[in-house]
DNA sequence: TTGAAAGCGCTAACAT
DNA sequence: ATGTTAGCGCTTTCAA
C-alpha cells in the first residue's frame, strides 16, 4: 500500500481527487484517457499525484474492468537458456502493449503444470503461454473452463487447445538424419536428456537413419538435465561400452554436444575426422567452440515474438487465419560435421 | 474467467454456494480453512467445485484481504544464468509458501527498472526483490511509500532499502589479487563486461595488484554483455596492442574467460604456462573445460534461498536480527591457474 | 467536462 | 457451524 506523506492513510484516487478539487472519476478518466479531462483538472491532478506518489492499485482496477493486464507464462525451466531465450522477445512484445507477464517454471512435469495453471487461472489472466502440447485433461480442460487466449510452444499440434507456434521434433530428427546419411555416415549414436521432445527427436533420427540404410542407432540417455559433464560421461560410455564405437553423435542440446567434445578431446579423438557432433538449440557458445559445433537452430527470439503477436490478435478480436504457425528449424553445419 | 457448463455465466463463490445449499461465505471458509465447515457441507462444496469447474479469484480476494500473495522480482537479464540461477531457489522458496512470483527483466537500465517497479508495485505485491543496490532517487521514493518489505540481492549495501542478502564484490576483486599476486604473478589484465558490479571488482583487482608490487593491470571493456565471441576479441586486442602481453587474465564472467581460452589455444598458447586464465560466477561448464577454469564462486542456490526467507521473516514481522546477510564467495582454483 | 451510483468477487467483522 | 453486512478501490453506465 503506498502511504501518504508517512501519515499512514493509503492513498486512492479518491485522496488524489480530493486533493484536486475533482471527484474519484475524474482522476481514473485522468489516467484512463487524459483527453477527456479539461487540462486545468488535468493539471491539479497530475500535481495532487506527483504529491502524494499515488501509485494506481491494479488489483481493483481488474476487478472492476474485468481485465488484469496480466498474461501469465509456464516454461520448464528458468535457468535453460532455450526456453529463457524466447520469453525475453515475448515479454518484451507483450509489455509494450501495456500486459505483465507472470512466469513460472514447472520442471518438465505435467502434473506441476496441472498445479501452476490453477493457480494462475486464479489471478485471471488475459492470456497464457504454455510450453509444449503435452498436457493432463484437468489442464485442457481448466483452460477451456477460463475461455482466454492460449499459446502452445515449442512444438506443433494438431490439436491445439487454442494457438500454436513452434516446430516439429520429429521433422527436425529425420532431418539430421538425413543430413548425416548425405555426409556419407553409416554408424550413428545418441546423447538425449530427459525429455519427451528430445526424445521424439532421437526416434525419428534413429527409425529414419536407419530406414535410409544406416546401422542402427545406438542411444545413452542421460536420465536427468543437459549438462556438459553428462555429454563427457555419455560417450565414455558409448565408447567403453558394447557396441561399435560411433563415427557420429547427435546430442539433444548443445551442452551435451559440448561434452561430448570435450570428452572426445581428452582421447585424443579429433573432431570431426573420428567422430562428428551435431548439437540443438545453436545457442550462442556453439559457434565458438573449437571447432565449430553443428547444431539445429531454432529462431527462438521469432518464435517469442510471434507466440506473443498471436495472443494480442486474439485479444483484439481480429481473426487469427493461422492458429497453427510452423516456424521450422535449420541444421547449421560448422566444423565438427 | 470460468465458464459454468458452457452456459456463458461466471462461476463464483456464489454459484457453487447456491450449488451447494449453502452461502457463499461457506464456501470462502471451505476452500481457506476447511476445519471450520462441517464435513457434509464439505463434501457438498467440494463437488459443486468439481462439477462447475470452479477457480478461485485471486483478484477478488487480494482487494478484499489487502494481501495479495505475490511477490515481484526484477533481475537484470533472464537469460544470464548468474541471475536465473539465483530466481529458481528463491521462487520455490516463496512459492511453498503460498507466494506467485512476477518477474520482469531491466536489461542492467536503472531508469528502466523505475518504470518498472512502478508497473510492479500498481500489482500490490506483498514483497519485492530488486537485483543490485543502485537504484534512482525516485526508485527508492516509490518502495518507501510501498512499505513492503524489499530484499536486495547481489550486493552488499551499507544502508539497504529494507533487507539485503549479497556479497562485496569489491572484496572479491581484491581476493583475486591477492590470490594471483600469491599464485607469483606479476603482469596482469582483465576483461570485462558492461556491467557496473563487474567494473567495481575490475577496479578493485586492479588497485591491490598494483598496490602489492604487481604491473600496472591493463583492461578490455567489451562494451556490451559477456560472450565467447567478445572474449576472444578481448584477448586477441590485448596481444596484438599496446603494452606488453599479460600473464593472467580476470574476466568477468566464465563466458569471457571460455572466449579467453579458446582464443589462447587457437593461437598456441597453453594455459596455464603462458597465460592464466580467472573466471567468475563459476558457472557449471567451468569445471568442464580443458583445462578446468578457475573461477570465484558464489552459492547462488542459498542467496535465494536466503532471500526468499528475509522476506518470509518479515512477512510474519518476526524480528529480522539481520538485515544485512554477506554470503561471501569462494576463490576454486583449478587447471587455468 | 464532470459526477453519482452500482457493482466486480471476494474477506473480515459481527451476528446467530 | 453458518449467515449477514460492509467494504476493498477501482471501472462502467447513466445523468447532468
Amino acid at each position: 500500500m503506498n502511504v501518504e506523506n508517512g501519515t499512514g492513510k493509503r492513498v486512492t484516487m479518491a485522496t488524489v481527487g480530493r486533493m484536486a478539487g475533482v471527484s474519484q472519476v475524474t482522476v481514473s478518466r485522468a489516467l484512463s484517457d487524459p483527453s477527456k479531462v479539461s487540462p486545468e483538472t488535468l493539471r491539479r491532478i497530475r500535481e495532487a499525484i506527483e504529491l502524494t506518489g499515488f501509485v494506481p492499485n491494479a488489483i481493483a482496477g481488474a476487478l472492476a474492468s474485468n481485465r488484469s493486464n496480466l498474461v501469465t507464462a509456464l516454461i520448464p525451466s528458468l535457468t535453460n537458456v532455450v526456453y529463457s531465450s524466447f520469453m525475453a522477445p515475448f515479454s518484451e512484445t507483450l509489455r509494450a502493449r501495456g500486459y505483465q507477464i507472470l512466469l513460472s517454471e514447472t520442471g518438465f512435469d505435467p502434473s506441476e503444470e496441472e498445479a501452476l495453471i490453477s493457480a494462475h487461472l486464479s489471478r485471471r489472466p488475459d492470456a497464457m503461454l504454455l510450453t509444449g502440447i503435452q498436457h493432463t485433461a484437468a489442464t485442457r480442460r481448466l483452460l477451456l473452463g477460463a475461455a482466454i487466449p492460449v499459446v502452445e510452444v515449442w512444438d506443433l499440434s494438431d490439436s491445439p487447445v487454442d494457438l500454436c507456434v513452434g516446430f516439429s521434433h520429429a521433422e527436425a530428427g529425420r532431418a539430421v538424419a538425413d543430413f548425416a546419411l548425405d555426409l556419407g555416415h553409416s554408424c550413428a549414436a545418441s546423447v538425449t536428456a530427459s525429455d519427451e521432445r528430445a526424445h521424439r527427436r532421437r526416434r525419428a533420427f534413429a527409425d529414419r537413419f536407419s530406414a535410409r540404410g544406416g546401422a542402427s542407432v545406438r542411444d545413452v540417455d542421460v536420465g536427468g538435465p543437459a549438462s556438459i559433464r553428462a555429454g563427457r560421461t555419455a560417450l565414455a560410455g558409448l565408447i567403453e561400452g558394447q557396441g561399435p564405437t560411433p563415427r557420429l553423435v547427435f546430442c539433444s542440446s548443445d551442452l551435451l554436444a559440448h561434452g561430448v567434445m570435450i570428452e572426445a578431446q581428452a582421447r585424443g579423438l579429433s573432431i570431426p575426422e573420428d567422430l562428428a557432433v551435431i548439437g540443438f538449440g545453436d545457442q550462442d557458445f556453439a559457434a565458438e567452440l573449437e571447432p565449430a559445433l553443428t547444431s539445429v537452430r531454432v529462431d527462438r527470439k521469432r518464435l517469442g515474438r510471434l507466440a506473443a503477436e498471436a495472443l494480442l490478435a486474439r485479444l483484439a478480436k481480429s481473426e487469427v487465419t493461422h492458429p497453427v504457425v510452423d516456424v521450422g528449424f535449420e541444421i547449421v553445419r560448422r566444423g565438427t560435421t
